[in-house]
DNA sequence: TATGAATGAGTGTTCATTCAT
DNA sequence: AATGAATGAACACTCATTCAT
């Protein structure tokens, strides 16, 4: 009945409050300097309300990631879809992802921080690490898509997949931990142009 | 006298056998999952001994980090010394430092372990700060005297930097990450080679 | 609600056990020699319970302190209180504290031990010493209302109050050192009786 | 021979400093929160070197305790000595206290302090209380020859001892909490006669 | 379902003491 | 005799998680 729609709801917004409490001070303070009550406290529940929503607070990291991956590979997709040229594709596909963490700057550091924390349970690693695979494995379905022309082997497209998500999320937070602005422009543009300069012609 | 002599070679074994330890420890679980205690028990030493030597974990992360840069910058230094070309000399400069990564992979997590901590004490975040600030302003150098020709702003050349140890150390964490062998040849040339290749034409 | 009101009063029974169990052993074994798991063992809690109630060791002697003190003046205000002539009055007031102290040995010896604490935090140490001012204070008061007659300056009035306490407290500190009971009599009578005579004559 | 001599000189000085150091540093931040290790800086002699002079920490408390009440006594009995007058004796006794503790507040501040320590190891408290009891036994002896013509009881006596050193080290550590200046003036006449003033009439 | 009091394992750090030189 | 590096027991405090209401 209506009454369970509403409660439905009223728990659902909660789960996101807490979400995104926990991401803005995971990526203000660290995962590990943010205590599960300065979470709840700053989602405005009590602080058992936590595990009415999440088993625990590796949980709510693996919900966060999982999610975080979600939004970015669903914009790529978005902005490569019914794109002719397969170069077109591959500036696109790197366009896009300068784009998303341009926009979202927390998801990066989060996603940078999760990467250097390999051990957790082993099972969360487990689980972690197949977050980061499904955003290499797309990565690397759409090099392959437009790269079909020329047979590169499958490990070789994989590898191309991490310098390229390698590439943009090293880039950009080199640029957060110097406190450089990169504003304006198509991120893209500004630095691909400017890193590639003194490899091209060797690749030619 | 002699006596002091092996009193401080001693000392300064007992020193190393504590920073490798914390190092093998802080890259093989992460640094927050690695206590004193563990580090003092792989160095085979007292708990207490930790504390002649560093004065908090904190410190021993700091001392790890800036010898880490150290061996890096001195290593691409010595690579890119009496380099003739500009071009060369970039090329060099990148492939020295995926031949420290491919060796360090230990440093390689350590630096990015710690980039994803930006709390700890003020004080702390500051020093760390300082350390990829010391990285990126070599590579700035080193590039301004590349490209001396063009004549880029400081600030571009700045981005360039970022450009090039992001990709670096973005590029070889995604291979950890996932367990991907790198194998044989120049870690160089297949890594730019293949990043590159999807953007090449559109630089020219 | 009824509830509420139920869980309040639970824990201000927790509370009021820790204080009590701190109190206790602090008295027997000098706060320094006293941990905080000892506190909570015999308070009968988890050691996390205890930072729930105080947010540290100093914070529960603080508290300790300042109710203690609480609890002395207002039996001096109590016994004081209606007394017609000024000498009476003073002889009340010293009669009150021994009084008070007689049954509150854990008290004499707290204020005797926190007294020789200067250090800790200075902002810590500020505090203790504003409840010794506290007590100081409230004697000169008393003082001052007594002998109006008389126009002593503020500062002799305020030496006067630290030469009652000082003596009261004295007194019975060394009684308990050397374990000498104090039997049955008002206290008041046999000590500043006996340590008058070889004074006495002297003032007059 | 000359040598050893000196040597014992030597060491003798060395167990001096470390023995001022020591006092100077309990009494001014406290005996618990100054290390052995600050007491050897501040001596200028190697950590090691305490344990060659003092078996242990406590045990320099001992003789700080014992060289203190030595030198307490001996001023008292040197003031004393060949005074006619009983009343003169007591006068004298109480003098001699006041003038000892104003010039040595550290003495004060550490006998104040030290009382607070019960617990300790057993063993030590045993031998701190006897300082404390040797004190008390001695003014005790004073009073008792003042007092021959007036039989009191022996417990009476140990009364007036305790009420005596009681009130001058009680009333003297409340001015220096309350960070009074009692300078000029003998404190004997300053304090008792303010002090007596409420009592007096009343033991008339 | 929401709450927050209770819990206790776990951690960084201190410091008196020992002992090889 | 003097030293100071090494030691490890001890301690205050934190925090994820549980559970009674």
């Amino acid at each position: 009945m209506a009454v369970e729609r509403r409660v439905e709801r009223r728990m659902a917004a909660t789960r996101e409050r807490l979400a995104s409490a926990a991401l803005a001070l995971f990526t203000k303070q660290g995962i590990y300097d943010t205590t599960v009550e300065e979470v709840t406290e700053a989602a405005d529940v009590g602080k058992g309300t936590f595990y009415q929503h999440f088993p625990s607070k590796t949980a709510i990291i693996r919900h966060l990631l999982h999610e975080g991956f979600d939004e970015l590979l669903n914009q790529c997709r978005r902005e490569v879809r019914s794109v002719a040229t397969a170069r077109e594709r591959v500036e696109r596909l790197l366009g896009a992802q300068f784009r998303f963490f341009g926009k979202r700057r927390d998801l990066l550091i989060l996603f940078h921080q999760v990467r250097g924390l390999i051990k957790l349970q082993p099972k969360d690693a487990r689980f972690l690490q197949k977050e980061y695979e499904r955003y290499i494995h797309f990565l690397a379905t759409e090099l392959t898509t437009s790269f079909e022309g020329r047979r590169y082997t499958e490990e070789t497209i994989r590898q191309m997949a991490c310098a390229m998500a390698g590439f943009v999320t090293g880039y950009l937070s080199y640029l957060v931990i110097l406190g450089l602005k990169t504003d304006r422009a198509t991120e893209l543009d500004i630095s691909t142009r400017i890193f590639l300069e003194g490899v091209v012609e060797r690749t030619q």
